[in-house]
DNA sequence: CGGTTCCTTGAGGATGATCAACGAGGGTGG
DNA sequence: CCACCCTCGTTGATCATCCTCAAGGAACCG
């Protein structure tokens, strides 16, 4: 949780519904909004030409997402979408940077926020271009397991190959044809076309 | 400039001199202390197994580096060294993150210069999966062209093809024969080996 | 049961990486 | 001043790999 949601609403934030699929933000866009998640999720991706996408983040229930251009006269970077029906909190950009003004403790957070940010952009430029396939795809699930911090056993990867491909930059053929040969290997387990990790 | 060198030095930090070279930090270590550069200048990167390179960052005079990891417990994602002879400030953890609380104007122009590193790399992933080695390049050479704000003509772009291949994740050769074609519809000029955008 | 969405496989082609060799320029020391 | 070395740029040939295109199968859901 970012910011206490009843805060948010004495400051005058107002909750929208969204449909699954709905337009938050398109790429290019001027950033008016500070967004925080009270219900349902989002993604922030990019699409080239003819429709090759690439996924620059995935938020969840209490997540903040697009703050980054609130501070810096810049537009988005990506289009984000919800990926279920979900409720988010909208509060103008003027509120919310006064309300870091007021809150020290709050405008600390999003330091921390932003630090964490830039370290998972940078571990992610790093692996995607220095690596293979089969780095990436590691470097994907290996990011993406620990949200589910778990037992010693394998995990059901919750992802598409189709969504893994745009994590990854990598072709949906290329990444199932990847995914054969780590269960050859036993890296990763694939039951009834499930992957467990 | 980020941090007011007095201010620096009356929280005691001690200026450092680093030859041409030399390792500041390396990828994996733990985060003791703020960096300002006083002056010469500093590039961060990684490197696989083989000596491909991937650069995270450049930073001038003035410029502070490596601050992320000081606000999550996290090590460097990358290394970082001199690429001249420098000057550079050292302020431990601890007394940064007091200056940080002490005065809400600095921890404001963090949230600024953090906002912006996230942005620039947002961008630099999107043009680097999504696109083929001439748009990788155009977006190398449209941000580096930014700084050097300059009249309407083309400009000297002081990079090697080298730096070039080492920001944009392709091969030397790769970089080189992509120049040729650029020359050959006037994308760029190249004028006794130097590139001019 | 029909329609999505997702997964899978194969064949073929394009392209960037790799390897090897050479040239040009600048700096240094004899 | 010349010889040498080192860095940078350049070129061609070959290779490996991922993408593309096309087709079909499996799972899921109303």
């Amino acid at each position: 949780m970012q910011i206490d949601i009843d805060l948010l609403f004495s400051w005058g934030a107002v909750a929208k519904k969204y449909k699954k699929n709905e337009v938050i933000f398109q790429e290019d866009e001027i950033a008016h909004f500070y967004y925080q998640i009270i219900d349902g999720s989002v993604r922030m991706f990019n699409s080239n030409d003819e429709g090759k996408e690439f996924t620059q983040g995935l938020f969840c229930i209490g997540e903040s997402f697009g703050e980054p251009p609130l501070f810096i006269d810049q537009p988005y970077p990506s289009k984000a979408i919800c990926i279920q029906d979900s409720t988010i909190i909208k509060l103008s950009k003027d509120k919310f940077l006064k309300i870091l003004d007021e809150y020290p403790v709050i405008q600390k957070a999003f330091l921390v926020l932003l630090a964490n940010k830039i370290h998972s952009k940078s571990n992610t430029s790093k692996e995607i271009i220095n690596q293979k396939p089969e780095f990436r795809i590691l470097a994907f699930l290996n990011t993406h397991k620990r949200k589910s911090e778990c037992n010693g056993s394998k995990v059901l990867i919750p992802y598409t190959r189709q969504e893994i491909a745009n994590f990854t930059g990598l072709r949906v053929e290329t990444v199932i044809r990847v995914f054969s040969k780590m269960n050859d290997c036993n890296k990763v387990d694939i039951i009834n076309h499930k992957i467990f990790y």
